[in-house]
DNA sequence: TAAAATGTAACTAAACTTGTTACAGTTATG
DNA sequence: CATAACTGTAACAAGTTTAGTTACATTTTA
């Protein structure tokens, strides 16, 4: 089970938001399409929300939809929201710091870390919500 | 601890190595470098021998070596060899069918992965061990 | 006031990574 | 040839993370 789908489940629950622009979506709704339990797509959206992608509403007629039009919300600000993290981990215990390699590799690694952090948002940034959406719909058999 | 940083321990190994081509290197000189356990270090040099990058003895005065110069070794080569998956997971439990998202979001995730796969390979085949290596040395105050 | 929704805390279960021990197999060397 | 010194690998423990679930307080509509 450990693998941090967040970023598909955003870009699904997303995509299901911006079918019903406009709409308020309740969070069972959106759960029944990802397949799995409301609180699970509640917390999504509240990551959602506080990158202000999305807005949701309490109370009974409550509900939750997107912030922004569809054609102005990247994949890349999706994947800053729900935070994956990194693409590698870097060392959990520190290395040897009497070895010149261990004194030193943390800063490359540091580093590479970063250019590739770059180079994911870039591409991900080419891609906007809209863009998914017509996809899905253009699919549909 | 869960976190996945084979990647940075397999660049940390390779860096020792390179640093002594041509010396066969023991797993607990490694490991007392990378400060864990000789056995992890062996299971990582494991997957680096089915790569081609290492070349490893068993028996007394055995050890491992490059099986390549470092500068014909990239680093998308080293995070091939280490297989740490994908950037993100796709969804665990499969999306509803009846519901055109649910039906096509996959495809759509899908290729985006191999994207990003693509432009993470890219900026790592601009690294080479030997880039790494005089980054190393040349850090050492 | 009751019903219906979100927000959130707490707990469980499953999966993964790392670390560790143990031991079989291999090879150099006295 | 026997021993010491390595690698390779299996098996297990511990810690972390993710997802799923239940429960309940809060908010809002009707």
């Amino acid at each position: 089970m450990a693998a941090n789908s967040q970023f598909s489940m955003a870009v699904h629950v997303l995509t299901v938001l911006a079918r019903h622009e406009g709409e308020k979506i309740k969070s069972e709704k959106i759960a029944c399409s990802v397949n799995t339990n409301p609180v699970v797509i509640r917390r999504l959206l509240g990551q959602l929300a506080q990158a202000e992608l999305v807005e949701s509403q309490t109370g009974a007629a409550g509900g939750t939809q997107l912030a922004r039009c569809p054609d102005q919300i990247t994949l890349a600000e999706v994947y800053g929201a729900v935070s994956c993290g990194e693409v590698f981990a870097l060392h959990g215990k520190p290395p040897d710091k009497n070895c010149p390699v261990g004194r030193n590799i943390e800063a490359v690694l540091c580093n590479l870390q970063k250019q590739i952090d770059r180079s994911v948002a870039e591409t991900l940034s080419r891609h906007t919500l809209q863009g998914v959406l017509e996809v899905i719909e253009q699919e549909r058999p």
